[in-house]
DNA sequence: TCCAAAAATTAAGTATTACTTAATATTGCC
DNA sequence: GGCAATATTAAGTAATACTTAATTTTTGGA
């Protein structure tokens, strides 16, 4: 967050634009972008979105949230990062996440003996997915049919189908999940 | 951006968090936090950035940034494919493959001890790559450095960046390797 | 080298609004 | 019902985002 004004001006200066050109786009005065840039000034959330639009880049970008993401990094499987949990015995987990041209995120599902994926994802996205069986055995339902996916099986689907995830066995079960999808 | 109050309650709600721990954890009044959620406040990026880092997500994330972002056939591991291997103790086998509109290409890397995957891959693509340890222990060797990645851990890189696998150790290992590219 | 126009910076003041306090309403539970 | 925890609302304040206007720096052309 320190290094806003130098991500701003970075951009700006990138896409070749004046101070005063981004100033008119975005409306707000010449002044206060200079102050943004020197780290005098903080935007507020409204105007840091339009100069993030008219510079054809993202909030999180700008303010630096994607700088260690999109930077190389091994993750431990014990550096998971837990993402939440449903009330049917399933947990979802980040293993890693890859934004900077299409978006790769690799979760990791943790479902206990009869857990059910349900409302764990809200899936809007727009790509394809892939999952693994890292240990155990997961079945999973789409739209045409369901499939089980014993240890190591795995399969590729779409992001738009329906999709849902159970372990139908006494074993807990982990499944690796990667989605690559199109901005 | 309008939907910001939704999802800052969505997510606390998710993680079983009330307003009131919120709000001590974030340094915030319970009230701010309510009409925020509400729509009737709007948080400074500052704030903002508190949130999201107590609730274990991101900016981008509770502003909506990511939205966009975020014939079946389920592969058995002793179907696995193999495609070829190298005279360096490496083989490489087709978990899955997936063409429809991006591609996503599914690889297992069979690494002997003191393997190394050298002209096992001849990458021209484009786009991102994960790779995950399914058994054993490999290093990645990418243009800034090296990567140890032991059992179960995994990361991202880019397609287009210089690439080598090795399996330093003396056991035999197992790396999954997914392949997003744009075409 | 000088000059003029453009671009960038600074200072000081204003106005918006983020945020708090405190009181009120709602929910849940024994 | 009644207490406790949680959530909402109203009203006021304090912080700071933002502007105006003047100053400085940079740029490029004769």
């Amino acid at each position: 967050m320190e290094k806003l004004g130098e991500r701003i001006r970075k951009r700006r200066e990138h896409l070749d634009i004046t101070i005063n050109t981004l100033a008119k786009s975005t409306g707000i005065s010449p002044s206060m972008l200079s102050q943004m840039e020197h780290g005098k000034a903080f935007p507020s959330l409204h105007t840091i979105k339009h100069i993030a639009d008219f510079l054809n880049t993202s909030v999180g970008e700008l303010i630096g949230e994607n700088d260690t993401l999109s930077a190389n990094r091994a993750i431990e499987w014990n550096d998971r990062k837990f993402v939440k949990k449903n009330s049917y015995g399933a947990s979802l987990y980040l293993l890693a996440e890859h934004r900077p041209q299409q978006t790769m995120e690799v979760f990791m599902l943790e479902m206990e003996p009869g857990a059910t994926s349900n409302d764990l994802i809200e899936d809007k996205r727009n790509g394809q997915e892939y999952c693994f069986v890292i240990e155990g055995s997961i079945t999973v339902s789409l739209s045409d049919r369901e499939y089980i996916l014993s240890e190591r099986a795995s399969m590729c689907f779409f992001s738009h189908d329906f999709k849902q995830f159970k372990n139908n066995t006494s074993d807990k079960s982990y499944l690796l999940w990667n989605i690559a999808s199109i901005k």
